[in-house]
DNA sequence: ACACGTGTCACATGCTACATGTGACACGTG
DNA sequence: CACGTGTCACATGTAGCATGTGACACGTGT
């Protein structure tokens, strides 16, 4: 069984999809920090995909640094990341903007979408 | 020339930067209900796409209501939709799970994200 | 009545991303 | 030394995207 829970659907690739599962499950406290993750070969097993499609979904997270892998031993759940660069914050402005439109599109209040936030936010509350 | 601004990149479906380009101009009032919107033809030519990918983007925006059609005469900017079905606001959690998600994967505190949330929201404002 | 511009549609073609298939190698553990 | 681990380099099939090409129905203006 996998530590963390995640329905293949159609529509998005399924790499994209294994990288948002276990982005959830890190900060929801499901996976904690320097425990062990699937092999590769697990992963692609439990899911029923193909192991290079598993690989290349924990190749991004090793890239973002949710993952550190251990050569010869295998991949732990790293360290939680320190603060974004002024890169990444620019990128994460990007992500802002697509939702404010997509609200302002729906006809939501500032506080309307403020609330749904901070719902969703505290119902991904580290553990 | 044409009423919204756009500049096509690489990275993204043509016809997907078109939605949200003439999705932010509807939002930040530079296309106002009942103005004129350029034919499928003129966008193609002006943005040097083909004409079914142009068709494909208005396709959408006519889908979500943004825009009207006047078979035989052409296409005008819609009156604002209405409140967002149940199902609306469904799908749009999700894109809130997805932003929240991210802003926690990079250390981000709530009252970070909210500050952002609501720049973007006065940066965005309808004219 | 007619030409024109409009939206709309149905194919086909080339390209790219995605997922899978297959095989192989380096590393550390036991 | 065998084993499981991560990693990589190809190839193959499928699907989405953009473009190419041609055609039709509609309303307006002349």
């Amino acid at each position: 069984m996998l530590p963390f829970p995640l329905q293949i659907q159609p529509g998005l690739p399924i790499s994209e999809q294994v990288v948002y599962a276990v982005k959830k499950a890190v900060i929801s406290g499901l996976l904690k920090p320097g425990s062990r993750f699937p092999s590769v070969r697990a992963v692609s097993q439990e899911l029923r995909i193909h192991p290079n499609t598993a690989h290349k979904a924990i190749g991004v997270l090793i890239d973002e640094g949710l993952l550190e892998v251990h050569p010869g031993i295998g991949t732990v759940v790293g360290q939680l990341p320190s603060a974004p660069s002024a890169k990444e914050l620019k990128l994460f402005a990007g992500q802002v903007e697509r939702l404010v439109v997509e609200a302002k599109n729906r006809r939501l209040r500032l506080d309307e979408l403020q609330a749904m936030i901070e719902r969703q936010w505290n119902r991904l509350t580290t553990r």
